[in-house]
DNA sequence: ATGGCTGGCGTTTTT
DNA sequence: CGCCAGCCAT
């Protein structure tokens, strides 16, 4: 092997990406270069070891992970070379794998795919109808069956395993649940997973033609990795074990929605011949954070050690600003970002305001808004939740599938078409008895039975056009969803429902700029040469939702506001972590608990986004709904050794409304107050 | 059908 | 304390 080809990779980067005689885990630390592994590895594979990239398949959990992977490896390789290379999401995966094998699944060509707002008002209509109706709440049902399928219990064994009458009133929720989604033609994101596990494992000619198409399979964030998940990667792979997993112990925060750490360790023991390779060197921050990440973690007795080092420097020691309330807190980073904006013309981009959860945004977005710092905050999907987007969403779903009721009760009074509550409801309970989709139940023949003349006539008229919708199926997808649009008048509609002509233009230009970002799904997957039709669109688009929005955000110049969980895999010169405090970090509910671990992990994955500086702060006292309360210290920041932190607070003026002039003096002031930061 | 009020509740989040 | 959902009243 040609030792140059590996040039800017470590040894031990170089010996994972060389790999080959095995399964291989390589537990890669925070800012150790996993991602480089991996995308090094593929083009390796693809380069010199002659592997056709349409052998090659690399699985992320996130769309931005999978795009980030796509266009690093676009980089290195020409587009015949890369034709064919699948590095999606573990969803995408399994979508994909149920386009192929959709008939041995039961499913008919378009099916759709529910997202978790479908999924819960699938939830919702189900228990209203049942007889468990009070006892039994929507979310909690959702959160117990979605555990359960990515545990892959099926119905059955969770009726006989239930301990009490919840139980089993849950478990046959969850078999009326399964049954409604197939006669809707329909799948909820735990079934892209768990569907392709359940055939792979009982058809063998099945396994045997993915096991054949999968020449090397690499997971990153393996950590992440669930039951069924894992499941699949184990069925893929087959008994040689063509696989490169990725993952860090220390960074598993996900436990809490099913995600199974110990699948690193399980790894060893389903594939004896497992090759384990370390990566602790880190590309990303100065020493003094690294040293406050090493401590915490070495807190955490349920990982494995790993000691990150870096040559990037030594660093500062971290700030702990003491203030009195939260308020004061918000107000305090803001000004210490306008402060180091000014100092050092440091890039707003380059800040991050990372807390642990989302309501603590409130008041630094408060703060940062007063100096006009820009700032971004994630967690807003609301382009996709926007009613005018899900109108428009759920037309294209119908066409694509008729039977998809989600769909079908958004669409059929929007515009009004006189079919109200009473019609709806009757053509519910019809559809309920005989196990049917709403579409199915307005076709049937006795439906005239249970209702009015005129609304069987208006239903059917409905459904008239929907089929004449559907005829078109072969003309260019976006152009049959300009007429759908146009036969429905939605503009005319939108201007019914908006108060000013205003707001209803600003609405249709959410369906238009949706039509663009439709338009860029269906070029971006035939560059792959895969014409996408009308039910690839669908289906994909369920799975892309936010995507969009996320690439906006980076390219503007703003603090970045995050959950921790939502910062990790990313970096930033200059973190603060805000409310570090018990109850808030480690939260309440995990104080007393196994969960304290995953806690601590959190905590880990804030303080290595930091590549120079981290700051932490925490208020004295705290109001919690409503109530004044006295706070303590987060007990992480007692893992870190004392000479790394210097602790401020009492005394230290704050300064009012700060222009770029008076930043700088008031600036001046504090650290003639405080002293330089010592260096460690 | 729509809006206003009240009561209950209040982690993290992707697909 | 604030927000949302769901309910009730118009």
């Amino acid at each position: 092997m040609n030792e140059a080809a590996f040039s800017g990779l470590n040894p031990q980067q170089a010996a994972a990406v060389r790999y080959l005689e095995g399964p291989l885990l390589v537990l890669a630390g925070a800012g150790s270069g996993k991602t480089r592994v991996i995308t090094e590895k593929i083009v390796y594979l693809i380069e010199k070891k002659g592997i056709p990239a349409r052998g090659i398949f690399a699985l992320t959990f996130t769309n931005k992970a999978a795009k980030e992977m796509a266009s690093r490896t676009t980089e290195r390789l020409t587009p015949e070379q890369r034709r064919g290379l699948a590095i999606s999401t573990f969803h995408t995966l399994g979508l994909n794998f149920i386009r192929r094998e959709f008939a041995a699944l039961g499913l008919r060509a378009g099916f759709t795919v529910l997202d978790a707002d479908d999924s819960l008002s699938l939830f919702k209509s189900l228990i209203n109808h049942s007889e468990y109706k009070d006892i039994i709440e929507p979310k909690a049902a959702q959160w117990q069956i979605s555990q359960w399928k990515n545990d892959l219990i099926a119905p059955q064994t969770c009726y006989e395993q239930a301990q009490d009458d919840e139980q089993r009133a849950l478990a046959s929720l969850f078999d009326q649940y399964q049954r409604q989604l197939a006669a809707c033609n329909a799948l909820d994101f735990d079934d892209l997973i768990g569907r392709p596990v359940e055939l792979l494992q009982r058809d063998s000619a099945v396994r045997e033609r993915w096991q054949a198409r999968v020449r090397y399979l690499l997971v990153d964030e393996y950590q992440d990795t669930n039951t069924t998940q894992y499941e699949l990667v184990r069925l893929l792979v087959g008994k040689l074990g063509a696989l490169t997993a990725v993952g860090d112990d220390h960074q598993s925060i996900y436990a809490w929605r099913g995600a199974r750490p110990e699948n690193l360790n399980r790894l060893a023991l389903d594939f004896p011949n497992l090759q384990r390779i370390k990566l602790e060197q880190n590309y990303r921050s100065v020493n003094s954070v690294l040293q406050a990440a090493n401590h915490l973690i070495a807190h955490d007795t349920t990982t494995e050690s790993k000691q990150l080092w870096s040559d990037i420097g030594a660093g500062e020691a971290h700030r702990v600003i003491v203030c009195a309330t939260a308020e004061e807190e918000a107000e305090r980073i803001a000004t210490e970002i306008l402060h180091r904006h000014f100092r050092a013309q440091t890039e707003y981009r380059d800040f991050a305001v990372l807390y642990r959860g989302n309501h603590q945004a409130r008041l630094i977005e408060q703060a940062l808004r007063k100096l006009n710092i820009p700032y971004s905050l994630t967690g807003g999907q609301s382009f996709f939740e926007r009613a005018e987007i899900k109108d428009a969403m759920s037309y294209l779903k119908l066409l694509v599938n008729p039977d998809d009721d989600a769909a079908f009760l958004r669409v059929i009074n929007t515009p009004r078409r006189e079919i109200g509550p009473t019609t709806i409801e009757k053509l519910g309970g019809y559809a309920r008895e005989r196990r049917s989709s709403l579409y199915a139940a307005a076709r049937s023949m006795g439906i005239q039975t249970v209702l009015e003349p005129r609304a069987t006539e208006r239903l059917n008229r409905f459904c008239d056009w929907l089929d004449g919708l559907r005829e078109m199926r072969d003309t260019d997808a976006i152009d049959i969803i300009r007429q759908v649009f146009d036969a429905i008048d939605y503009p005319s509609y939108l201007r019914e429902q908006e108060a000013t002509p205003k707001a209803a233009d600003r609405r249709w230009q959410n369906v238009e700029e949706w039509l663009d970002w439709l338009n860029k799904i269906s070029d971006a997957s035939s560059d792959n040469g895969e014409i996408m039709d009308l039910p690839a669109l669908a289906q994909r688009m369920t799975l892309l939702g936010i995507l969009d929005q996320q690439t906006r955000e980076k390219d503007s110049n703003a603090v970045a506001l995050l959950t921790l969980h939502a910062a990790k895999g990313l970096e930033f010169g200059h973190v603060f972590m805000a409310g570090m405090e018990e109850e808030i970090l480690p939260h309440r509910d995990c104080i007393d608990d196994e969960r304290l671990d995953e806690e601590r992990r959190l905590c880990f994955v804030g303080i290595t986004r930091a590549r120079l500086s981290l700051t932490f702060t925490l208020t004295r006292r705290r109001r919690r709904y409503g109530e004044w309360k006295d706070t303590t210290p987060s007990r992480f920041l007692e893992d870190i050794p004392a000479n790394l932190l210097i602790w401020q607070g009492e005394g230290i003026e704050q300064p009012k409304a700060v222009t770029q002039a008076q930043g700088r003096e008031h600036l001046a002031s504090i650290r003639a107050m405080l002293g330089k930061p010592k260096a460690v």
